[in-house]
DNA sequence: TTGAAAGCGCTAACAT
DNA sequence: ATGTTAGCGCTTTCAA
């Protein structure tokens, strides 16, 4: 059996109270004793039971990290960045994937018995949307992420999706190109990542006086590089004229930027592209692609911020909040043109 | 607060031992009863509280996964193969990365706070080797990941390095490859990856009756696309010449590729480039990536499986095991010439 | 400044 | 077939 309280106290000779002071670094407690208790820690290797301080005092000191799915090169990365916030603040993370992509799946999740040994949940909401805003008030405090929700009943830490893409739009446009596709729209979808970057798509071509043309507005299934392809191997086979692309994400950017390539277009003379995320690969691929910064970082730090101070606040007492990072652009070779 | 065992049994008119005995299907008991005390519970909406429960029992119901870093493809993909396997056996997974590269940083992660509320750990060593297996001997269940160590005292789960990278060479040698390049190395390593890749290397070469040139062994710092891309283009600048080339992982095989296209010469017609890992981009660059399957859902399946083994045996009373996955090549265009 | 004791919610040995 | 009860290791009043 592992140490305990109990073993420390009889070595040397004090209560299991006084031990328990010397660990929290209580104050008053005699300088001679504290340093006999910490003597006998050492002696004996005493580590407290997390377990046990679970039970009495309700907290796990685990964060829940609710996201669709750890492959997706956006979602490790986050997943990374909210570790280093949380382990700045003692806590760890429990990291759960979204099975399905369907509400009851990502429901499922949230309700799951995983999620009952966290203190708070940060949540990467995938399906849900403004009219599941109920099914969100668990009793676990919660801080949502993503392009969902936003008039949620809690904080909400998101990237700038219509700033990004917009600014992302400029940038082609200041490159010359008139005729720029949009790729990666989710048609019908109202909220979500693809309707608020199409929105931002459109705002910079009526900025610009340009006029917006629905079929340079490509829609895909999902949005991996796969998809990206599939979608332009489609564009080029319909003779649709174009100059530009600007991509809902970087997967879908690099799967159409292989396409192009293979076309026999040049990026970025005949066809500049650019992506949305930032991930690694960008700075790898021939050319290197450019891309809209989402500020990870910032969000993780924000939001595990967030929902501490909703972990250790009563309930209902923080009004919900928002915040969303800051746009920069970050240009590559692919809508460099010398 | 929340509702108790206690809280149920009072509504159902029984005892709590009687509650405990539904929620955990323990037979004997009179289907009346039952549907009873399953009413009171789904009335009051009765969820087990897990922390009480691991108090009790002693187990957690959870695992721990020591790796190096999410943010690299192949262990993000690793995890969530981990994942993936653990749920299946009702167990859920902590996820720890080793902060910094050296033997200190990884002895804490193992050591630390965290990896006391697990029940047992799957540990993919970055930095310890042959020499560091007394600091492996935890009061925990350990079943070790990688290759850097194979006599330690618990189980170990790897893939094939040398068949593997023997397979990728003999393959490019099928193509009539002669002076193949070796982009990967670690010199003066002698546990790790890139010590066996290195060696499977050797022995296709041998096997075939190539002479094995040193200058062909290209060492680099790190395994990500930067360092591949940079070691190539000093091979290039070099002058060295070469046909193929056998890169010890994805990213420096993607890294390499991305050098020698923009050095003007074609692949696979000039350079056959083939990689390690199959990590899911592979199957997206231009052109395609051939490379070796390390079977990482075999490596989940089965790690996890000799864990589970472990957490429920007496300390001591399972001799170390050893599993290799099966090599499996995944031929793409980087080597298919028509 | 330190000690004694109750109890967090659950499991399991022992009774009935 | 069901009930009683003693802890798991810790925190936390309440006393001393």
């Amino acid at each position: 059996m592992s140490i305990t309280l109990h073993d420390v106290a009889r070595l040397a000779g004090v209560s299991i109270k006084t031990v328990s002071n010397v660990v929290h670094d209580s104050p008053g407690i005699r300088p001679e004793t504290r340093a006999r208790v910490l003597a006998a820690i050492e002696e004996l290797g005493y580590r407290p039971n997390l377990t046990a301080r679970g039970l009495r005092s309700g907290r796990t000191g685990a964060i829940g990290l609710v996201i669709p799915d750890l492959r997706n090169a956006y979602f490790a990365e986050l997943a990374g960045a909210v570790m280093t916030a949380a382990h700045a603040r003692g806590l760890y993370v429990l990291i759960e994937q979204i099975s399905g992509y369907d509400k009851a799946s990502e429901l499922a999740v949230l309700r799951g018995p995983r999620m009952q040994l966290v203190d708070g949940i940060l949540h990467s909401v995938l399906t849900l949307d403004d009219d599941d805003v109920g099914m969100l008030d668990l009793p676990t405090p919660l801080v949502l992420l993503g392009d969902r929700i936003f008039d949620g009943p809690t904080d909400h830490v998101t990237m700038p999706n219509v700033a990004g893409s917009r600014a992302a739009t400029e940038h082609l446009l200041g490159l010359g190109c008139r005729r720029i596709l949009a790729l990666g729209a989710h048609p019908g979808e109202v909220a979500g990542s693809a309707a608020l970057r199409l929105r931002g798509y459109g705002e910079a071509l009526s900025a610009a006086g340009v006029p917006v043309h629905p079929e340079l507005v490509i829609a895909v299934q999902d949005w991996q590089r796969f998809d990206g392809a599939a979608a332009m191997r489609a564009v080029i086979a319909s003779g649709l004229e174009f100059d530009g692309i600007v991509a809902f994400n970087d997967p879908l950017a690099l799967g159409a930027l292989r396409v192009v390539l293979e076309a026999g277009l040049r990026v970025p003379e005949d066809v500049a592209i650019i992506g949305f995320d930032d991930i690694d690969e960008t700075r790898y691929s021939l050319p290197t692609l450019s891309t809209i910064d989402p500020g990870r970082d910032e969000i993780a730090e924000i939001a595990v911020g967030w929902l501490v101070e909703r972990i250790g606040a009563p309930r209902g007492s923080i009004a919900p909040r928002e915040h969303e990072t800051r746009v920069r652009l970050v240009q590559r070779e692919s809508t460099t043109r010398s």
